[in-house]
DNA sequence: CGCATTTGACCCGCGC
DNA sequence: GCGCGGGTCAAATGCG
C-alpha cells in the first residue's frame, strides 16, 4: 500500500518530431509518426491497448511477437520480446526451463513465494538455486515492454510491486529498477527504466503474467479501474477522443487527471535499444 | 511494528 | 581465463 497512485504521472509536453524509424547500430527505434496531422487518436484502439490489458492477459505475447498489419493509432507503444538469447532465438514465447537449474525458475504461476521461504541452513541452497535460476535470464519468459512519457518511473498498472533492486545500466545515464509482483505465488516482475534517449520516455518491462487479479481491479470492480499512470491514461484519453464509450464514466475520471495532459501531448516512443531482448517492436498507430 | 525501499555485494553468462 | 555487465539477494534503513 506504500504505493502511491502515481496518478500525477503525466507527459513533458515536448512533442516527438515523429515520423521516423531509424536503427542504430543493431537496434531499432520506432518513433511517433506524425499519422493523421496531429490528432492520430481517429483509428479505432485495438481491444489490447494497455498495459493493463497485457497484465490482464489480453494481449497474448505472441501476438504481439508479430508486427500487426495496421496497429490502432494513439496507444501505448509496446513490444513483445520472445526469450531469445542474443545468439539464438530458438526459445519461443513459452517459458523456457533455466538450464540445468534443478526445478529452475518457478513459473509465475508456481510462483516463487517472493522469498517467503523459510530461512535457515537451507537459505545458500536458495539463493544458489536462485542463482542458477538467473539461467533463465537469457531463456525467460514472455517479455512485453512498454515505453511511456511519464515523468515518474514506476508508473501504477493496479498491480502491486515491490521493489528488489537497482542498477545502473550501460549506456543509460538513468538506473533500471527491478520490481517484484508482491502477490503471494506470483513471480511476475518488471523492469523500469528510463530512456537515455529521451528521459521523459519511461520503458517498463514486464516478464511473466499475473495469475491473479488486479488489487485495484478487485477493488474498484472493473477492469479499466486498473488503469492508472500515463500509458494507460493515454489510452483512456485516446478512447475519449473516440468517444467510444467503453470505459465507465468512473474509468473516466479516474484517469482523467493525467489523460488530458498525456493526450495532449499524445507522444510516446519505444526504444528497442533498451530492450535487448525484443524480437519486435511497433508503436500502435504507425500506419 | 510491519512493510517497502535502498544499496552494496554477490553470482552468472557472455564476449574478448 | 578474465573482465564486464546484468540480475538478484539481503541487511540496513526509512516510513506510515
Amino acid at each position: 500500500m506504500r504505493y502511491s497512485m502515481s496518478g500525477s504521472a503525466s507527459g513533458e509536453g515536448n512533442h516527438d518530431d515523429g515520423g521516423q524509424l531509424y536503427g542504430e547500430d543493431d537496434t531499432v527505434l520506432f518513433q511517433r509518426p506524425a499519422c493523421g496531422g496531429g490528432d492520430d487518436v481517429g483509428a479505432t484502439p485495438s481491444a489490447y491497448s494497455t498495459i493493463t490489458d497485457y497484465l490482464q492477459g489480453l494481449i497474448n505475447p505472441a501476438e504481439l511477437a508479430r508486427p500487426p498489419s495496421c496497429p490502432a493509432a494513439g496507444q501505448v507503444i509496446f513490444s513483445a520480446a520472445a526469450p531469445s538469447t542474443a545468439n539464438s532465438s530458438t526459445s519461443s514465447e513459452a517459458v523456457a526451463a533455466p538450464r540445468g537449474c534443478k526445478g529452475g525458475m518457478p513459473a509465475p504461476e508456481e510462483g516463487d513465494e517472493d522469498g517467503s521461504a523459510d530461512h535457515g541452513s537451507c537459505r545458500r541452497d536458495e539463493k544458489e538455486q536462485k542463482k542458477k535460476g538467473k539461467g533463465e535470464k537469457k531463456a525467460r519468459g514472455s517479455r512485453v515492454a512498454f515505453a511511456t512519457k511519464s515523468e515518474v518511473d514506476h508508473l501504477d498498472d493496479g498491480y502491486r510491486w515491490r521493489k528488489y533492486g537497482q542498477k545502473a545500466v550501460k549506456n543509460s545515464s538513468f538506473p533500471r529498477s527491478y520490481y517484484r509482483c508482491t502477490a503471494p505465488r506470483c513471480g511476475v516482475k518488471k523492469l523500469v527504466e528510463r530512456s537515455h534517449q529521451d528521459p521523459s520516455t519511461v520503458v517498463t518491462t514486464y516478464e511473466g503474467r499475473h495469475g491473479h487479479p488486479s488489487p485495484v481491479a478487485t477493488h474498484r470492480g472493473q477492469r479499466m479501474l486498473m488503469a492508472t499512470g500515463a500509458d494507460t491514461a493515454y489510452s483512456l484519453a485516446t478512447l475519449q477522443h473516440q468517444q467510444d464509450g467503453f470505459f465507465s464514466p468512473g474509468a473516466d475520471v479516474y484517469a482523467s487527471s493525467v489523460a488530458h495532459r498525456v493526450s495532449e501531448y499524445g507522444g510516446m516512443q519505444f526504444h528497442a535499444d533498451l530492450l535487448p531482448d525484443a524480437t519486435m517492436g511497433y508503436q500502435q498507430g504507425y500506419c
